[in-house]
DNA sequence: CTGTGTATCTCGCGA
DNA sequence: TCGCGAGGTACACAG
């Protein structure tokens, strides 16, 4: 799996290392050591020397890792052009991007570990607990949001944006329902806010009169979403997606 | 600065690495090989064996990233606990975390590479173009947004949230300025009306009437945002932030 | 290509 | 802690 290694490479050593594997565009290309690190783009940013690590996977994305924190201290999601070269004795990396237009370039002035690892196609990924799954729950159930509702459509497509669930409910009243997997803040309140106004507008072109209901579904809401949500007369509804609890030796040791 | 490094180690040695510079908490370590890896919080996910690359940073923060994407398979920002142990046979390791409670697990199925990477602190990391720079510079030059306009707070707190900049135009109006770094959609909207709302509303209880001007601030917006922002009699002022347009060589024959 | 919304968002700042 | 908002958000998906 570890396909080559150098130690502590000379700038023409790392930058051949570099353009041959970006080439085959097979491995998992790791470079650890004292670098900088340029950025210019939607924003800029620059790092001054410091022990930095940079990934570069076979889809071509870039990430430069500071010792804190999951988020690279830069990065590059993909990229339309990157190269290797030796600059003024030192090797740099440089990652480009059209649209947006932006540049990442790591320059090593002390490259002390680089590997390429070789990787396969990545296996099976399942997640579960995600908002769309809890529409697909919620379509199915839709007494779980309240006894009598209808479900007539989802993501149904409204003055941009997709309404969750649009249902109507036991006196035929139209609702409009948001759901949110988390804790539902004043964002989602906006959000059903404008949904309830686009189905009002959108119903008024055919109705005199027009009631719509808007529901925000969601496992639990913040204080201020609440309020701004009842002053705009607008509903909240707890659904939760049942989570498995599961309460291994290992889990309840850790967790205890 | 490459402290330690193990090729192909054997369940209990990788474990006892692992749990040695866990310890120390001083080291970057990164394991690559074949893994499961399992995640139970606020979601649920399992990824069946595959090739994939584990780094644990100094701050105790995890992350299994596949070859694919900036953003890891799976991740922990911050682990309250980090074990690794011998469990049947295979080296695991744990990361948990209270709050939310979430825990991810890596069973290790073949260890190829397990190293121990010495890293110094971050270095000076400075990143210009976001939104409080801009804040800043608007901040001191209001006449970019109208001129007459007298800014009277920055991050001014009402009812959840701080308004980017409060001001009085040249007619003594009071004015809500909302800031975008980048295009501002119909969430910007959502939220300069919010706020424009909110002073009103603050205004009401000492004076008898009110006009509050709410102006988006932003180099572009979305078409659907300028026509609920004009809808709700909000205004929009193109704002941008210099962009150094450097055209070195290197980024010329970049992006040429 | 833009526009929109989700995310185990992460991260930092305040109350 | 919670709540809110920014982010070079990334990423998927629809029009």
């Amino acid at each position: 799996m570890l396909r080559e290694q150098l130690l502590s490479p000379e700038p023409a050593e790392l930058a051949t290392f570099l353009t041959r594997h970006l080439r085959t565009r097979e491995c998992l290309i790791q470079v650890a050591g004292l670098a900088e690190v340029v950025y210019h783009g939607r924003a800029a940013s620059t790092a001054d020397v410091g022990a930095y690590l940079l990934l570069i996977k076979p889809d071509g994305s870039v990430q430069v890792h500071a010792p804190k924190g999951v988020k690279p201290m830069n990065w590059q999601p993909k990229t339309d052009e990157l190269t290797a070269f030796v600059e003024d004795g030192r090797c740099i990396l440089a990652a480009a991007r059209r649209s947006p237009q932006e540049l990442v370039r790591v320059i090593w002035l002390e490259p002390q570990v680089a590997q390429a690892l070789e990787i396969r196609e990545p296996a099976g990924f399942v997640l579960s607990g995600s908002e769309k799954q809890l529409q697909e729950l919620l379509a199915r159930q839709p007494e779980l949001i309240e006894p009598g509702l209808r479900v007539l459509n989802r993501e149904l497509p409204v003055a941009s944006g997709g309404i969750d669930l649009y249902a109507q409910d036991a006196h035929g009243r139209y609702v409009v329902v948001e759901l949110k997997r988390g804790k539902a803040t004043q964002d989602a309140v906006s959000q059903l806010a404008r949904y309830v106004r686009s189905v009002e507008e959108m119903l008024l072109r055919t109705h005199r009169t027009v009631e719509v209901r808007g529901i925000l579904a969601a496992p639990d809401i913040t204080v201020p979403a609440r309020l701004e949500l009842e002053d705009r007369n607008l509903e909240f509804v707890v659904v939760q997606v049942a989570q498995v609890t599961t309460t291994s030796p290992v889990q309840a040791s850790l967790f205890d």
